[in-house]
DNA sequence: TATAATTTTTAGTCTAAGCTAAAAATTAGT
DNA sequence: ACTAATTTTTAGCTTAGACTAAAAATTATA
């Protein structure tokens, strides 16, 4: 069993390399935990003692097959609960991560059984990430970012990369969440910003916004 | 906000006080916690720094009323997620005390409120203890341990003292449940022990039985 | 009521996990 | 290629919580 703070530490782990290839580093994962390097430095040591990941001086940390199982469940345990907020109890999605963050850390395999198949064995969570399986395994999808489709084309909107209360709050405000068609009406090279389509409204999107939005387009 | 040993010892306290009327003992703390005396004395002294309880040296603890709220508080969240437990995920009523041990920490407000409108409001949680409202305040239920019943009485199960899984599951074993009618046939004076009509079912219980199941005569 | 037995507290360690400041290694700039 | 700047690690401290062993207080017993 690994305590609460191993658990953070493998989870962010497991992100951070999803993201940047190769080994992170201790303060990549300082920053994104709000904690000091040194403290990562020292939960890393621990952790490759513990083989849950593999540690080069100087170079980063890697998870192990062993630490990718570790982190696969701790997602899977995340976003089943997250799936359980919104639907089952009527949380909006911007509301849940909070909540889903230490529930993700509840120990009890049955438990995990038992929620998927009451939540109907449920493959996205709602932001749109697929939920991985009792094995770990993803669903791979077609996604792109909202930011890489050009003027004329659409896609709809299948979950999105930041999901800060500040952002999802902003998507509800336009009326977009999962499932969403957007039309791509102009889109401007010089900063990346784009005009679009949602419904009947259209108005301008900043290039940050679209960078954040996964859509589907086939 | 108070950390998780805080509030397992806030917890254990207001149980404590229950049984035990007057202050609790560090060593009645520790030996409920399977923990020692001196980290019990430890802790019960900061808690009274904390206001939660009062504590006099060498003579025990008391919560305070604040102190009441947070184990109230607790107790309310326990005992939900065990209704969600077993009404939600089928989970049988001996399986859910570890679990419902570890989803009483989650801290949201919100959460609570909606688990408790989504599971409709119980007032009693799957052994027949009652749940508070979010007030605090208990149901009085006019309950009587079967071991107070004389021959030829009979009384409704209602609850259970001890709800250890070996014991919930000599219960399961007899059919015994919350709502089971229970008739006392006969009653061996010398050891309180008891024979017992359940359905069509006679057998014979000890008094260690009897003194742990609660039964509503009315 | 003095002494023995028991309970409770205190004092001093230990571990997990964090931090600061200094040292060491790596990367970048000239 | 050699400093300078940056990154990363090490060393040493801090806090929460638990433990052991010794001291102090309380309760029981003769």
């Amino acid at each position: 069993m690994y305590t609460l703070a191993e658990e953070n530490y493998i989870k962010t782990i497991f992100h951070l390399q999803q993201t940047i290839n190769g080994a992170v580093s201790t303060n990549a994962i300082a920053d994104s935990m709000d904690t000091k390097a040194s403290s990562a430095t020292d939960m890393v040591q621990k952790l490759a003692d513990k083989k849950v990941l593999s540690y080069v001086k100087y170079k980063g940390a890697q998870l192990t097959e062993k630490g990718k199982k570790i982190a696969t469940k701790i997602v899977r345990k995340h976003r089943l609960w997250e799936v359980f907020l919104v639907d089952k109890l009527g949380f909006h999605w911007d509301e849940v991560h909070e909540i889903a963050e230490q529930l993700e850390h509840i120990h009890s395999t049955e438990l995990i059984k038992r929620l998927d198949s009451f939540l109907g064995n449920p493959t996205f969570d709602p932001h749109g990430d697929p939920i991985p399986d009792e094995l770990g395994n993803f669903i791979k999808t077609e996604k792109k970012l909202l930011s890489q489709l050009n003027k004329s084309q659409f896609g709809v909107c299948v979950g999105v990369k930041e999901s800060s209360p500040e952002y999802l709050q902003y998507l509800d405000k336009k009326n977009i969440s999962i499932g969403t068609k957007i039309n791509v009406l102009g889109k401007e090279f010089f900063d990346g910003s784009m005009v679009i389509e949602v419904g009947r409204d259209q108005f301008f999107v900043s290039k940050k916004i679209a960078d954040n939005l996964y859509v589907q387009t086939a």
